[in-house]
DNA sequence: ATCGGTATTGGACCGATGGACAGGGTGACA
DNA sequence: TGTCACCCTGTCCATCGGTCCAATACCGAT
């Protein structure tokens, strides 16, 4: 689990000694042939082709990390788009960077605070359009009928349905019925296959 | 720093028990009244007017973790647009989401893996994480047991398993008896919603 | 006022499911 | 040789799940 970090030759950046005493400073070269699964790799974003060492070192298992002197919402899409977890400025102090890493291995994504708003706002407007497929299926179901579908969709039993919506087992089972007859379903496990994989064929 | 969670009152939530022992289950009436700057909110994306709640909250200075049973991209940008730092399956083990909670209280922000992955295009991968759980569950599986599981999970009934693996129907029962047993599922139905996560993580 | 959709409940039926018994057969290992 | 884990099978039984037959009531539309 080795920290990297992948910067020009002359740079000189003590805080990222501060910030991780066992942090080695190598080129982009060493970085492909050193970084593996599970090391944190910090690439500098004004190094040449830095998107495509991001995306070779991210596939490979590497935790990535992009550091930008001029941080904006066009390079950190183009992080994330790479397969970099991280986006910060490169001048945050030891204590934020290592705020970063301890997001990162835990599988969260830390983007440069003032450019998260438009990062979330941006990614809002390219995926509103096309992931509504939940939507249509949950739309010609009745209130009922939704409330009853999306209660088996956690596992829950007949009986524990009818205890959490009031209502006797009996229409539980009437409703479940109306359910598998629009959704088109044979019965409750199609039913739970189809709502937890919307995602998966949306695609 | 008090953690909240925020579900209607009938819900019965073991996992968030076991994640967070001191947690609280309130409504969403309580949580408006007692949630405040450093708390951990977890809320269930099937309340009336979650968004709202959310925005309220996060402005007040509250950390924010919108939790849904149909996780889908819409949901989880109203999520993130109205300013929760977390978003991921309310069905999540007590594991997953402590590491939620770790990375958000550390100003990040964690997306249910396969939503994230349509975010930034494909070139996510959680080769550590995801790998690791597929191991916790189904290594503990006999070769044949494991069959039967992954059989259930694509929603085939014992007879149809039994079909497919050319063996009685008794047979799958007794295998699936020991799934059950070893995976600490009660029926087939939380196998199917506990496999199908992780099939989409493995995505 | 009648018609259609929705919500609710009842009874009955029957297949599917899961657990609790109880075995037999195999190969690995001490 | 005995033990152990795995795989396969059987019977019995209580429960669950899904569909058939109904019925009552509310509400909006025609």
């Amino acid at each position: 689990m080795a920290q990297l970090f992948v910067c020009r030759g002359g740079d000189e950046m003590p805080r990222w000694r501060e910030a991780f005493a066992e942090a080695r400073l190598v080129g982009p070269g060493q970085a492909r042939a050193q970084a593996g699964t599970g090391d944190r790799v910090w690439v500098m974003s004004d190094l040449e082709a830095w998107p495509r060492l991001v995306a070779t070192l991210s596939q490979r298992g590497a935790i990535l990390c992009v550091l930008s002197h001029a941080p904006n919402s066009l390079e950190a899409f183009q992080a994330l788009g790479a397969g970099a977890r991280g986006y910060a400025h490169a001048l945050s102090p030891p204590e934020l960077l290592r705020q970063v890493e301890t997001v990162v291995t835990h599988q969260g994504i830390w983007v440069w605070p003032e450019l998260l708003a438009r990062v979330v706002g941006g990614a809002f407007r390219t995926l509103g359009g096309e992931a509504m497929l939940q939507e249509e299926t949950l739309a010609c179901l009745t209130e009922r009928e939704r409330a009853v579908a999306l209660a088996v969709a956690e596992g829950l039993s007949n009986k524990a349905v009818a205890r959490r919506l009031a209502i006797t087992e009996r229409t539980v089972k009437a409703h479940l019925g109306a359910v598998f007859r629009k959704l088109g379903v044979r019965d409750r496990m199609q039913l739970i296959l189809k709502l937890s994989r919307q995602e998966q064929n949306a695609l």
